[in-house]
DNA sequence: AAATATACCTGACTGC
DNA sequence: TGCAGTCAGGTATATT
């Protein structure tokens, strides 16, 4: 699923390649995305030149002079160049085709991705709420020990709130917690400040690595060269219930937290 | 204010 | 073989 390793590594696979360029034409066959795809997106994007792909989270930006095209990939959504006269697949939503070489083509069989044009990105109200990015300065133990004050719910739904840091979703939650050694139903107000250093850092360690690995691809993710990532070699918890905890040897476990499930090591995580 | 539930959506899988 | 039901999950939005 594309979570913040998974976006990073579309943007850095995608960058080379579109940074430069303009945007001949947008193809939109399917518009029902999270969001209505904008009608008149080709007419906006028409002549632009892509001047740089940011990423906020899990949102790519690609800035253009005056304005950005805001993607989501979703659940299942993936973004890659494909060649012209490609033949296009079933959930090939979108082409953005360029002046030349490979075309973008935005692909989602769930369809919970976005594709949105902002004048005005810096305050956009997508990124209004959202908390510090992971791999940033500004995410730090005391920053972690102090958000998690007075927090009744569970340390994992927590960790997964994009208010509090961005990117994390529910595979990479579920492997922090295991290499921090902190229990996923744990009372997050409970976290002393050690744990919450433990955590910072297994968050930068697990995501830094998975980006490096080009993603965790469980089904869907491919990068912008259409290939899959290989961090489900790395995982430890997460899928793994009933297997061997790779530390310890114990079984690991599975229960629901928010409506997701959440893999630990009963002893490890104890 | 924070916590929890709901909606969105398709494909893979399970059980009858 | 087919069909109904369940699950997967990011995040905005609604409800408690």
């Amino acid at each position: 699923m594309p979570e913040l390793p998974e976006v990073e590594t579309t943007r850095r696979g995608l960058s080379p390649h579109v940074v430069g360029r303009r945007v001949a034409d947008v193809l939109v066959r399917e518009r029902r995305l999270r969001w209505p795809v904008p009608d008149d997106l080709a007419g906006v994007l028409r002549g632009r030149e892509i001047l740089e792909i940011g990423r906020r989270g899990k949102y790519l930006l690609f800035r253009f002079a005056g304005g950005a095209l805001i993607v989501h990939l979703g659940m299942s959504g993936s973004l890659r160049l494909a060649a012209a006269g490609e033949a296009v697949r079933r959930h090939d939503h979108v082409d953005i085709l360029l002046d030349q070489g490979p075309l973008l083509r935005y692909h989602d069989p769930r369809r919970f991705g976005a594709m949105l044009w902002t004048p005005e990105p810096a305050s956009h109200s997508l990124f209004a709420a959202l908390g510090p990015e992971p791999l940033g300065e500004e995410f730090s133990p005391d920053y972690l020990w102090t958000a998690s004050r007075g927090r009744r719910t569970a340390v994992k739904p927590f960790l997964m709130n994009a208010a509090i840091v961005v990117g994390v979703g529910n595979i990479y939650a579920s492997e922090a917690l295991f290499l921090a050694g902190v229990h996923p139903a744990r009372e997050t107000a409970s976290l002393e400040r050690e744990e919450c250093m433990r955590l910072v850092a297994a968050i930068r360690q697990v995501l830094s690595q998975a980006i490096e690995m080009g993603g965790t691809t469980l089904r869907d993710f491919v990068n912008g060269h259409g290939q899959p990532g290989y961090f489900q070699q790395a995982l430890h918890a997460y899928g793994r219930s009933g297997q061997s905890c790779m530390r310890c040897g114990t079984a690991i476990e599975t229960l629901r937290l928010g409506q997701r499930a959440s893999y630990f090591c009963p002893v490890c995580q104890g």
